[in-house]
DNA sequence: AGTGCGATTGACT
DNA sequence: GTCAATCGCACTA
């Protein structure tokens, strides 16, 4: 496999919707002390500006503050004290809002993955933003890491071809539920959520 | 200091 | 299909 670049934060879009769509089809890349553990993006949320879904909408506090970052930061949380989240900040510094990581296609270290979740099915490794956590050993100690350079986590460019990306509603939120943020690779066996929404 | 609630998952009917 | 698990944290007082 072949080396991967950074993202450079020159090249992320601007803003947050855009930013979503660009990631599809990007890399993530972890490295563990077993070794590299990467996998492609099918599935992003954004979560902007005036957005009563994202959790910047009510000012910074000390859990959301990464979200607060200049574009291109991880941002992690726990959410339902089972499962983290990967999120990369968008925008300004000072602005709160960002893009949740929702599904990978699993492509390299697939056996660490496996033994990360503890399954075996390559389609449940990362299809779901709970579950790519897990697969890639993602927790809070990652909160504020720089995405744009080799590290312990980051993202990367990939020359495969990215399929047809589809946009729909998001997942699992109540507030500003109708706004089409998600972003997806149509067809795709690794996007999460209910086949209706896949299409 | 107390309370209620999730950007989910996996187990179960 | 339904539903409980589980806990950090934002919010109220």
């Amino acid at each position: 496999m072949a080396i991967h670049r950074p993202l450079a934060r020159s090249e992320l879009p601007g803003d947050t919707a855009s930013l979503a769509r660009y990631l599809v089809g990007k890399l993530v890349v972890r490295e563990l002390p077993e070794g590299i553990a990467s996998g492609r993006i099918v599935e992003t949320e954004a979560y902007v500006t005036g957005d009563a879904a994202g959790h910047g909408y009510r000012g910074m506090t000390p859990r959301n503050r990464s979200l607060f970052l200049e574009a291109g930061h991880a941002y992690v949380y726990l959410a339902y004290g089972i499962s983290y989240m990967l999120n990369v900040s968008s925008e300004t510094p000072g602005i709160g809002t960002g893009v949740l990581i929702r599904a990978l296609e699993p492509l390299e270290g697939i056996a660490i993955m496996r033994l990360n979740r503890g399954i075996e099915r390559l389609r449940d490794l990362a299809r779901g933003p709970g579950r790519l956590a897990q697969a890639l050993r993602i927790d809070r100690s990652l909160d504020g890491l720089d995405l744009c350079r080799e590290g312990p986590l980051w993202l990367a460019v990939d020359d495969h071809q990215a399929g047809d990306i589809g946009q729909g509603i998001r997942i699992g939120i109540t507030k500003d539920a109708d706004r089409p943020l998600r972003f997806y690779v149509k067809g795709s066996a690794f996007v999460s959520g209910p086949k209706s929404l896949n299409e």
